[in-house]
DNA sequence: TATGAATGAGTGTTCATTCAT
DNA sequence: AATGAATGAACACTCATTCAT
């Protein structure tokens, strides 16, 4: 009787989830200073408290979500199956998969951004990062060897700086569209113009490793 | 004697300045809503009161530090002299400075990232800042054009697009090296990483025009 | 012995009727500007935010604070029973309950004043006073109408005319009981002062109505 | 040829002139507690130190300002010229007088407000006022005698109680007329409003002394 | 597990007043 | 006589966090 009318309240796990959901949207909508307690509370329609429970404070909160996104983002990339196809095809969809996951989850952009203005605090403290790190990092490693390898890819290119330089492009476009248009004065949000980067940055990144 | 020790007041030129510096640096270091308006006075060595005076809140004042920001980067830009000399060496120039300005002026990219995080709301309500990114647009369109009539360059490229990734490439390496250090798990504001990373920018952008 | 010196702690209701009775203090002692939420939240032995809680802003409370003021002495004058007297010894009654009431409740009269400097700005927002403000005004039209027709009271009298001239002769001398002191050079707020006052106006009305 | 082309500058008297004006303006408007004296500077277009040049502080230019209102009604009063008319008559041209000075200068009554508000704290400093305001008492007092001696008014009236009911009806009336407009739902302010109120009161005042 | 009430230290902003010229 | 710059105390309001149940 005394938990049946009440199946939303008294789920640890439920109520945890909501709060995390909460508190990535207000994170990725107003910053880590710009963040409400009371409205990830209010938002995940959780009692304030209940949050100090889980989570410990508002900061430890924020590398939850922060290490959450990272892995997300990681394990959707592990999911590619990059190694079934030439090495070029696989760099493309990589490209591709990258900028749609911008896309599709804008808070990991605006997270990382956060966590960068705190010079990385947060992600300093977490052991899960470096791990699931290390994994993506040998991906492109291996993929860059084996299109050398296929003859299609110059030899002597940095795995590190076409993974940063692929996740820039895409990235550095998302992050500043709202400036973005007016410098350039264009709407660089509107579906035409994602359509036309996404093409013209799988061009860069084809032109940046062919050999 | 009198005046030695206090030249800072009693003027306001040199208020106002001192106020925009500080403010420069406190909206860098901590973004729009982590910034103190109490801590800007302190480096300001002013009154709080006058940050009101001479620029009404503090959103206001973040507005005219993003907009000297802006300007400060385009007149550097005009003074390149791009038009005599090849075109993909003014490329190459207008690429290592463009590095070069956000390495010299950090806040410039922390400010730019804060804004974008509002939406850019701050930047529609200038008026200033159209009028000198129009100059900076028409730069990229006639450097593209000359390249193709050098021979040089492809026909067909986007100037905005090859702005964007120009700036990309930079600006995201930068803004994200804390996390990015974490993540590739190598100092990336190292000297020889810095230098390693603008080179290969470089050849990034010249592969991406070559004809 | 636990709770017994903290009763006034956890109970929103109790804390909420404090807030209000210190604010209505407050506000009539130094109108709406010059009353201080931190006064009004040390009266209360609530904490500021508490105020903001359940109130919102400092104007906001204001607002409820004149609603139950007006509500309180509309819901008194309902209690007065009229009708069963002859209508000269109910409009007397009336007269001197007014009185009565602003001498009882005196921060009626300035919080009413500092609400017509700001030109009923928040009245105009309430709900509830033009609801309770009518009922109030058809008790006047019925005893007017009554006092006619038992030949007492003299004809074409204009109910709100009446009503507003009850009020003015009590309001007026209590709100300018201060400055009146001095013009006239008279202790007006002596007890024997009051009691003439009261007897005069009891006249004035009298003879204001009368066949 | 110093002070030949800042003829408004320069002026001692004018520039005191302006800045009562101003405060009195700004003091009707806002209440002591809420008017401004960077609005009452620059209302003055004088300079915010001349303020306290010439009137030492805030509550002090305060009590000149009202100190001069009171001067104003009670020297306009002297020259009513009552003595030459039948009593009745005296009496009718005071009521409407009152009337139509409070009408013509509705800053008198907020200030007036407002120094009740604080307990008549600047007036009681003043040596001017009871000067001034034995003159006006004695009025009501000689008026009121001719009129017995005339045989239209009627035998033991108070002149004190005479003189704040001639204020009350029209003073209430006016300072209250935004709270009153909501209350008994109609425009007390329209022109017929107040030519019906004039009148009512005429009236009121008549009945009141008659024999 | 969960909650609504409560808090103290800030946080942006305003104000009357004084300083230096 | 007049001014623009500057100030410190206060003000309305907010926030992350804890208490009592």
């Amino acid at each position: 009787m005394a938990t049946s009318d009440k199946t939303k309240t008294r789920d640890a796990g439920k109520t945890k989830a909501r709060i995390l959901a909460a508190a990535k949207k207000e994170f990725a909508k107003h910053g880590l200073a710009g963040a409400r307690v009371d409205e990830i509370a209010e938002r995940a329609k959780a009692n304030k408290r209940m949050i100090y429970h889980y989570f410990g404070s508002k900061e430890d909160l924020f590398q939850v979500v922060l290490e959450e996104a990272y892995l997300d983002i990681r394990t959707a990339e592990q999911k590619l199956d990059l190694d079934n196809m030439p090495a070029m095809d696989a760099l493309e969809k990589l490209v591709r998969f990258t900028w749609a996951y911008y896309l599709k989850n804008p808070e990991f952009i605006t997270l990382v951004n956060s966590e960068n203005l705190h010079r990385a605090r947060h992600l300093k403290k977490s052991k899960l990062i470096p791990e699931i790190s290390a994994k993506f990092v040998g991906m492109m490693d291996e993929l860059l060897d084996r299109g050398v390898r296929e003859g299609t890819f110059r030899l002597g290119l940095d795995p590190t700086q076409v993974n940063i330089t692929i996740a820039a492009i895409g990235y550095y476009y998302l992050t500043n569209r709202f400036t973005g248009s007016i410098v350039f004065d264009r709407d660089l949000t509107a579906p035409e113009a994602l359509a036309a980067r996404i093409e013209f940055n799988v061009e860069t990144i084809k032109r940046l490793v062919a050999a």
